[in-house]
DNA sequence: AAACGTTTCATACAATTGTTTTAATCGCTG
DNA sequence: CAGCGATTAAAACAATTGTATGAAACGTTT
């Protein structure tokens, strides 16, 4: 049946993302979806071709279009400021969030970091145009002034800061102590994130303050302070 | 003679760092080192045991403690905003800069991104270490009311961009177009993320001024406005 | 029911893996 | 030089890898 195909798929994505290509050998992956070994040559023509196609599977999740969806179709009729915001969420909660297999992330992960040469080409277009929906959106937020390359720093800083915590992985389980955990939800590291670039950029709007009003509990504490607005002097 | 050990060593570190752990074969790794294949169980007991010891060799990049030597050698006498800007220039150059063999920092990030049950145990002490060094700025830097959860996440979002950097590798060269490279040296970096860092917990002292009329031939743009100070309103 | 293409299976294959073994070589002390 | 421990070398080890083979089983059409 065809759904050998299927499952074959599913049970690569799952042991690659989880060992990587080389731990995740051939007679596993065929051991835990049920099929016989030679089921990966019949149906995809070898162990890489595999890996691509489960890789493949696993990269439409970056849909940076998806921004822009929410709110009019036309990119260039939208709020900057709302569109960046968006941006930070779907991509954390694309990354995070509990709708999407696990395996997906880590697959799209260990691409990233470690680029396979089989997917590479496939690859780099998916991470460009991510990266160029973002130039998109600051290109409209930052001064006139501001020379290409700071947005781009810009731009980097913003993945960097959204890419660490997936990327991170069992890492962040060792480091933040357990009595901090639940302030560490997607919607909190959202919002931390959403803020800190905010006011990097020094573009804070009703934006942040509007959370604190909002409908989740996410402001638990009544009103902090603001960031280092009244840091200590040295 | 002990050389071979320490030939060794170096050769299964560069391979281990280029193709990470199963890729780079005993074999090729003696034969880079111009030893017999039986030197790796001579000297080290077993291939897993070598790995261990090249990521023990490689890790002594990260030592938090080098921020504290820039200045005085009491960390609690030291300016914090200071101390900050030195954490992030440290780790910095000990990630990108020429004078560490790139292997080291190659190494270390695999292990970072896909921890080896085998140097999970040493490796986690180093990142804790390292965490809590920052955590321990922070917290002379931020205003008394900021919960503690808070200190977290803008450690980790410090720390996010500041590995984005060498954590990205291969497709930072294909992200950032070559007429922007030069912009793109290990102290525009750093400068870029500090900046970013304080305006972000508005600590925008005297120190991101001070580097317009730096020695260096950084800020290579005669005076640029600063990052969204006035941006086009929505 | 017979014949067909498709899919599944058990098995075998060659290649590579990490590791062991055994002998040869070196450098030194007696 | 003899003798000895430390080191190196070549070859062989068993185990695992990805892949190929050919026959059995399946469902569908004739």
């Amino acid at each position: 049946m065809e759904d050998t195909r299927g499952r074959l798929l599913l049970a690569a994505g799952e042991l690659f993302a989880e060992r990587g290509f080389d731990r995740a050998s051939a007679r596993d992956i065929c051991d835990r979806a049920g099929v016989n070994v030679a089921a990966i040559n019949y149906y995809f023509g070898g162990k890489e071709a595999l890996y691509v196609e489960a890789v493949k599977a696993a990269a439409p999740l970056f849909r940076p279009e998806a921004v822009f969806d929410r709110q009019k179709r036309d990119p260039d009729q939208c709020d900057p400021k709302q569109l960046l915001a968006d941006y930070i969420r779907i991509m954390l909660e694309h990354m995070m969030g509990q709708d999407t297999p696990s395996w997906k992330i880590k697959l799209i992960m260990r691409e990233m970091l470690d680029p396979t040469p089989a997917c590479d080409a496939f690859f780099r277009q998916h991470v460009l145009n991510n990266f160029h929906a973002l130039l998109g959106i600051l290109e409209r937020l930052v001064p006139e002034g501001v020379p290409e390359h700071r947005k781009y720093q810009i731009a980097l800083s913003i993945v960097g800061q959204c890419t660490y915590y997936p990327a991170a992985g069992r890492l962040l389980e060792e480091i933040i102590p357990d009595s901090l955990r639940p302030q560490f939800t997607v919607e909190h590291i959202v919002r931390h994130i959403t803020e800190f670039v905010f006011s990097a950029l020094s573009l804070t709007s009703s934006f942040v303050d509007q959370w604190r009003t909002d409908d989740s509990d996410c402001g638990d504490r009544k009103k902090e302070p603001a960031l280092g607005q009244n840091a200590k002097a040295d």
